[in-house]
DNA sequence: TTGTACGCGTTATCAG
DNA sequence: CTGATAACGCGTACAA
């Protein structure tokens, strides 16, 4: 029923090296038997083996994915990035979400490197030294996306640090002053973790000189609940609170839901600035402004570059994605 | 840098033949040779190639999965589903979006079939029947998930008809009598597609001696935009409307943001009631009411009866999954 | 222009 | 208990 190169070289009286020949347009062959060749080959439905494809060229046309259990829009954004530009090229992806059901990111690259990808993408994942080392062992290209590292891996990402900076500076800049942020990542990283929207608000905050402490921030655990208790924390801690930022559209979005419990009216009590701008913001109530960072544009562009260097011998370059405020109806002036 | 099963042998000072034994644990070596060739492997950090395994096992320990390009919170409830039983069992997952740059499912089953995939899942797709002889030609087992075909594939999917009928009914025992639908599909297929969520709808109005016309149902394109247009059509179309049914959670987000735009209450003026329960449902304003269909489990359960088929030769049953309305705050009584 | 023969890394069959 | 050796399906020097 599966017919092998054999067959069709039976078939059609020639060689198998010649079929091979046809197969991959390496000319050297007269266009009588090429027809001879194609025709058994349509008659038969031959469709080459992968496998044994991928033994002799040491090259699977498959690429593999690593991305955390992030909320689903992001995961879905990154995705058909990635996919719409490996599909176009013929290459598969395989993607593992790490963090998910405890499986460990190393078990994956091990995974990974048993199927003899022929390329990495790292999706917002903080490159451990370990990563690092068994990748270099894997000996392929690899990219970063939407994060960096202190290793030599190129990298496809946006501005964190300065996209919270600017969102926070929106804020300032619409005469807020008592500004409170939802982290989404857990306290104890504080300490060890570079966090740089964390950063990026602290930063526009002591520029603008507005004081604030510890309690300005409260953190989470990467879920939209993260919204409702981050803003009851804040209203609690801080007096005159009048706007937040959070680490991203889904918190944001916890933020809008809680608000909407707790019978507080967004944004003429509270202005409310997200990040990523997610398909989901316009639909939102009210529409949640936010900071555009198209994750599934830095997702085309981190495929691109790999599979430029897979496939071209290409460099890899770093990317850093543009940012800019996407105004909306979640943010008033005071 | 990569060794093969040669290297080891060599080192071990043993043939491949015994190395792969103790890499399959086929038994037949004394716990000496084991322990040496064990050692080697570790130093090493020999990493088996799985291209080569597939290629005489006829095994690639891979399936292909085939989504249309569904709106984000389903694809990733589905993927999780899959990913987390079948990366459980050592399985890879090849994700194929169909309907995506105009890639068609035909292409992407020659492309799964060229990576001699182990096994398929096809994800709300209508099984045409090109497809079906396509895959009878691959010969390997596949399932259908959240649909269901003529053909003798096996299938895991929800009741979506009696689903929209207990929605329907839900509005009705709340003393609603004016109720219209949102549906995601387009219109055109009305004629020749079966769209059990309609026609469940349809039933429960005519059970319950309600009459209604074919205004009482917009179509659109299964965007979340679909909500802000249908509900206009609705508002305009049915004069004393209280009460809807969306297609899916999604059209049912557009609805409550369209209601905010157009400032219409819900529940007060219009009740609202979705499908498949998304995670988002519970984070609207209002928390929307919807019909319970967990895509995840229903993933869950397609992968493991393909799995269950592919690598213990276990017969392959039709699943439907149960179905309840989970009342939240966009539905109210009158 | 075409065919032969070998190698890719692994598993399985047979001998020993 | 262990080791040659032949497959698996394809690509490719090399030879004709």
């Amino acid at each position: 029923m599966t017919y092998t190169i054999k067959d069709v070289a039976k078939r059609a009286n020639v060689s198998k090296a010649t079929v091979s020949r046809i197969l991959n347009n390496q000319g050297g062959y007269s266009e009588k038997t090429k027809k001879k060749v194609l025709d058994v080959i349509q008659e038969l439905e031959y469709n080459p083996n992968g496998v044994a494809r991928g033994l002799t060229n040491k090259r699977t046309n498959t690429i593999g994915v690593l991305v955390p259990n992030l909320t689903s829009s992001l995961v879905t954004d990154v995705l058909n990035g990635i996919e719409s530009v490996a599909h176009e090229k013929g290459i598969s992806v395989i993607v593992c979400h790490t963090e998910y059901h405890g499986i460990k990111t190393l078990k994956y690259l091990r995974l990974l490197h048993e199927k003899r990808v022929d390329g990495l993408i790292i999706a917002s994942t903080n490159l451990e030294k370990e990563y690092y080392e068994y990748i270099l062992k894997m000996d392929v290209p690899a990219v970063l996306l939407s994060t960096y590292s202190e290793f030599p891996i190129p990298y496809v990402t946006a501005d964190d640090y300065n996209a919270a900076y600017m969102a926070t500076e929106f804020l300032i800049q619409k005469g807020h002053k008592n500004i409170g942020m939802v982290s989404g990542n857990k306290e104890e990283w504080l300490a060890d973790k570079y966090l740089p929207r964390v950063e990026g608000f602290k930063r526009a905050l002591s520029d603008y000189k507005i004081s604030f402490g510890e309690n300005n921030i409260t953190y989470g655990n990467f879920s939209i609940e993260d919204g409702l208790v981050g803003l009851e924390n804040l209203v609690r801690e801080i007096p005159d609170l009048t706007a937040i930022f959070t680490e991203s559209d889904e918190i944001g979005m916890g933020v809008l839901s809680g608000a909407y419990k707790l019978g507080i009216n967004i944004p003429e009590d509270i202005s409310v600035i997200g990040m990523d701008n997610i398909n989901l913001c316009q639909f939102l109530c009210p529409p949640l402004s936010s900071v555009s960072l198209s994750h599934s544009k830095m997702a085309e562009k981190a495929t691109s570059i790999l599979l430029g260097k897979i496939y071209s011998g290409l460099a890899m370059d770093n990317y850093i994605l543009e940012h800019y405020v996407v105004e909306r109806q979640s943010v008033r002036s005071i």
